[in-house]
RNA sequence: GGGACUGUAGCUCAACUGGACAGAGCGACGGUUUCCUAAACCGUAGGUUCCGGGUUCGAUUCCCGGCAGUCCCA
């Protein structure tokens, strides 16, 4: 039974037929209160208007008998400052080692949920700005699937767009043979460049032709078709590339131009449900009694837009799959945009939760990222970068590269992770591959600390007297000390830190709660020997370290973090 | 002009959605290694939580009005 339950029935007790349904038991802010505080007898009683001491007393009352708790008191204007005993401690911790995921409910059981990230451009390089969506969307994903979510990872590329008539158009006459033989992203990269650079001559001779292949390519022309296609197949060979390094994978990689039938037969809804209107000559939804402006369905020019595709998408996926909910890690800016396509899809009846989660802007030095500014990293180079300043110090040790990888990929996403998702982040190499402190090597360490330690535990040896120890089986846990404790407490936190990660589509919640976790092992293990204490001792601390390490790699493991067992 | 987001220690960020003395990391200063991995640990210094009102027993958190930065829309 969990502690906020014991504590609502108390107050059902001490009141009963009043509704207690959002009492929660909390860990205390400060272990001097105790082990878990509940605040709730203070804002029942402002609801009842009683001395709120006097409830805090009526629910202590109630609580007497229950052997959970040793203690309970009555701090300050009315908190339930709360001491667990420590048989239930102890059975606490047990029951989280037994279970499967370290205890992480279910919640998401028979529920099926569309995650929309990453969704870099085509035919262009992945850089620095597209860490974030892909990071924070892959640990989003890993967070839903073990709440038990049936997740489809979907890949919203941007394959289709104006930028193909000036690739297509650059590829024929600005690559040699050599590079169209052997086409890469790069090629395509540099090829765009040139092309969209002539588009720009005064007499529009290449840019009318540009827009000559895209025409073609856009009425279903074979070559143009196919060259798109072959883009597209290269561009995604590539992205999978970097995926692989990040430990990414998508179950489908549905780009704007698989929704391209679809939005005719949205726009066709729009006008025939009248909130679609003409309006200059574009096709547009008023949307200014809601402060969300005016969002265009169709331009003057009869192309579609965003609004349409996204609109399209949202068809294809409710018919295809009718998810409880479908979830879209963009950039902030976007923020107007999915507000007006939420607003239009629930009007066009649409049920399914729509949640865009927007993270803040990347910046280098200050500056926007883009390629005027010439400070496009690519994503490539960043990796590299970071395997290259793990791998110096990694060597030392002996370590090898897949090791330098292991570290260097951890302090890039943690970096990232960690931090709320809306914050902007100006992009420093010192900051992304940061190994000390509250960084993703920190974490790994403390890993790799307490794997040799089980090791050196199960082998055998204590390291002193070289005696054969075998790890006990069947030894229970017995907290003592009040380092062990805290941490013990924090390791109970583990289940409920998942839940509010997902709730709050916020990595950063778990990846605070597995900093916390850490420091206070790193603390424990500092100041309580383990292995040469006394047996009983050992084995118990033992027990915390092995659940310790369950709980770490696990948590890791949800933000896309490897856990080397060896450092 | 309208709107969104942000503003917390020198710097980068937390604060479990209204709780107790606002916490970490980095940086600074000082200490810890015949001992289980020092990428660690312990300690010291550092705060008008942008400003002003309001609600409340209680506000970094909620409301109103400003200021500043970033972004979006016409």
């Amino acid at each position: 039974m969990e502690l906020s339950d014991i504590v609502k029935a108390a107050f059902e007790k001490a009141y009963p037929g009043e509704d207690f349904g959002g009492v929660r038991v909390l860990p205390a802010t400060d272990p001097k209160f105790g082990d878990y505080q509940c605040n709730d007898a203070l804002k029942f009683a402002k609801k009842a208007k009683a001395n709120p001491r006097e409830v805090g007393a009526k629910v202590a009352e109630a609580l007497k008998g229950n052997d959970v708790f040793e203690k309970v008191e009555i701090a300050g204007p009315g908190f339930l400052n709360l001491t667990v005993s420590s048989a239930w401690l102890n059975s606490q911790l047990a029951d989280l080692g037994s279970r499967p995921r370290c205890g992480i409910p279910q919640k998401g059981a028979g529920k099926k949920v569309v995650i929309d990230y990453s969704s870099p451009n085509a035919a262009k390089q992945m850089h620095i700005g597209h860490i974030r969506s892909t990071v924070i969307g892959c640990a989003i994903d890993r967070i839903f699937r073990s709440l038990g979510y049936d997740v489809i990872a979907d890949n919203h590329l941007g394959d289709w767009g104006t930028q193909f008539g000036i690739l297509i158009k650059g590829y024929r006459e600005l690559l040699t043979d050599d590079e169209r033989e052997n086409l890469t992203v790069a090629n395509l990269e540099k090829c765009y460049v040139l092309s969209a650079a002539k588009a720009k001559e005064e007499d529009g001779v290449w840019k009318d032709a540009c827009k000559q292949e895209l025409v073609k390519l856009q009425q279903g022309d074979k070559d143009n078709l196919a060259l798109w296609k072959r883009f597209i197949d290269i561009s995604i060979g590539e992205f999978d590339r970097m995926y692989a390094k990040l430990g990414v994978k998508f179950d489908t990689y549905r780009g704007e131009s698989y929704y391209n039938d679809t939005m005719p037969g949205i726009v066709a809804k729009l006008q025939e449900m009248g909130l679609a209107v003409e309006s200059e000559g574009a096709l547009v939804v008023n949307l200014e009694s809601e402060k969300l402006g005016v969002a265009i369905v169709r331009k003057s020019d009869g192309g579609y837009n965003y609004t349409t595709s996204d609109l399209a998408c949202v068809k294809t996926r409710v018919e295809e799959y009718d998810p409880e909910r479908i979830i879209y890690v963009t950039d902030a800016r976007q923020q107007l945009h999915f507000k007006q396509w939420f607003s239009i899809a629930a009007k066009m009846g649409y049920t399914t939760k729509l949640v865009h989660v927007p993270f803040g802007l990347m910046s280098f030095q200050g500056k926007a990222i883009s390629t005027r500014e010439g400070n496009l990293i690519k994503l490539d180079e960043l990796l590299a970068e970071a395997k290259r300043r793990a791998y110096d110090i990694v060597k030392e040790r002996g370590g090898d590269e897949k090791l330098a990888e292991q570290i260097g990929y951890g302090a890039v996403k943690y970096s990232d992770l960690s931090h709320d998702p809306i914050t902007d982040i100006d992009f420093s190499w010192d900051k992304a591959l940061a190994l000390e402190g509250n960084s993703g090597p920190y974490l790994q360490y403390a890993y790799a600390r307490v794997c040799s330690l089980l090791e050196k535990a199960g082998s055998g040896t204590d390291g002193a007297s070289g005696a054969p120890e075998p790890m006990p089986k069947d030894v229970g846990f017995a907290v003592s000390t009040s380092s062990e404790k805290r941490l013990a407490l924090q390791l109970l936190e583990f289940p409920g830190a998942v839940v509010r990660a997902a709730e709050a589509y916020k990595p950063s919640v778990l990846a605070d709660y597995l900093f916390q976790a850490a420091q206070l092992y790193s603390s424990f293990y500092q100041s309580s020997p383990i292995l040469k204490s006394e047996p009983s001792v050992r084995a118990a601390r033992l027990k915390l370290c092995e659940l310790f390490g369950k709980v770490l790699s696990t948590g890791l493991g949800l933000l896309g973090i490897d856990t080397p067992r060896h450092i």
